[in-house]
DNA sequence: TTTATTAGTGTAAAAAATACACACTATATT
DNA sequence: AATATAGTGTGTATTTTTTACACTAATAAA
């Protein structure tokens, strides 16, 4: 059988202490007018990744992204004009390196917009599904993956680091128990550069080295 | 776009304390008189865990098995004759309740019989990276997961759970410290029955209690 | 009765996770 | 200059979890 195949993208990003997704607003039926997750059709030739950069790209301007993918959906129902399979990819930009004005639109959308994880508006088809199994996904993999320092600036304080990990755990972690823990795996790299611009004792700054977290978790 | 789209099962059992993969012999072009994943179509009104219930049915005469996703497949160079685009699942079957003649095939495929993980034949299209990465899954899911007892029959000893562990972790365990561990999770209800037909002491037999396991882990 | 084979059990040590509170520093404000 | 404000940075004691480790008990077969 043949069938229709589309990527969609969960684009995540950090920003103001909470975990952002980016969604668009359809121009189109079925649910024009709806939100939903930033997708396009795959091209004859096209690889998946391919055209996940490519949708990246058209929206945010950014190339090189971190993506993983999540898994198909193919309900027969999803879509009121017959099934259209997706494959759903959980991406992620650093908030900060996204073009302020994020790409002016195609026919098919009107605008797009971040919103917190935490207050999504309706979702066309079945895009709060996908959403949530991302989520879920992001949530229980996080102390092995590198999903953190993707969100962040490449410099960052271990506030900062926290604040990331309390928005996808949705709970609050004890500090010097994060400090310890995080610290003691070894794998940040402390500056002797401190933070600039804020108007209270200015914190210090890490980097994450990705060689020595492979090396001592072996994911990846 | 549009793409052919298909199903592709990993089939596990548990037997001779190894972990086994259901692989059938392809009858036809490309990759003739290789082994390979069992896999169709999909029908056109037939949601993808239909189509993996009809696989299974047909092969091993089973119905209710367990499935999980694994993924989506669909490099454009993996089928020779232009892209199939496949979605994985991962299933399970209790080795004693497939008919021992697993059913007559199709003229697609010669036969089917069962490899032990550890030693697959060649495999056609991408199918070793798929069992690659369904093993993998497994493997880091598997302390909370219902696994171990879909690959058990409903009855068995805390020897044999050990065994599946140690066949899909690839290591072995220490017994003491494994019964303390599995014990006290809380999930396992201790029978009064033991073992029978064994020319040695034989062992306690427990069952699974599954409701016990969704409340006490919160997964699924 | 002896042999072979697996079942079943406890304790001590080490490591990891948790709970918890205050002094320090930089800036902005008066 | 003094003060208020806001976030940084740090240690210890307790509990829980993980690890290491070896012998006796039970049964069937010879």
């Amino acid at each position: 059988m043949q069938t229709n195949f589309t990527i969609d993208c969960v684009i995540y990003s950090f920003h103001l202490g909470k975990l952002q997704v980016l969604l668009t607003e359809r121009n189109e039926y079925p649910y024009k007018d709806w939100w939903a997750l930033p997708g396009f059709f795959v091209d004859k030739e096209e690889e998946m990744e391919e055209a996940v950069e490519r949708i990246l790209y058209e929206l945010t301007g950014l190339k090189g992204i971190y993506m993983e993918q999540l898994g198909a959906f193919a309900g027969v129902k999803r879509h009121p004009q017959g099934r259209i399979l997706t494959v759903a990819y959980s991406t992620i930009v650093k908030y900060d390196e996204v073009e302020s004005k994020i790409k002016p639109m195609t026919s098919y959308m009107r605008q797009a917009k971040w919103f917190a994880v935490d207050s999504l508006p309706d979702l066309a088809f079945d895009h709060r599904e996908i959403i949530q199994k991302s989520l879920q996904k992001l949530k229980s993999t996080l102390y092995y993956s590198t999903i953190p320092y993707e969100l962040l600036p490449e410099k960052f304080t271990l506030s900062q680091l926290q604040q990331v990990y309390e928005a996808i755990l949705g709970k609050t972690l004890d500090k010097r128990n994060f400090r310890k823990k995080i610290v003691n795996a070894g794998y940040l790299r402390e500056l002797s550069e401190v933070q600039k611009g804020v108007s209270y004792r200015a914190a210090r700054l890490y980097k994450f080295d990705k060689r020595k977290f492979f090396k001592t978790t072996g994911v990846e």
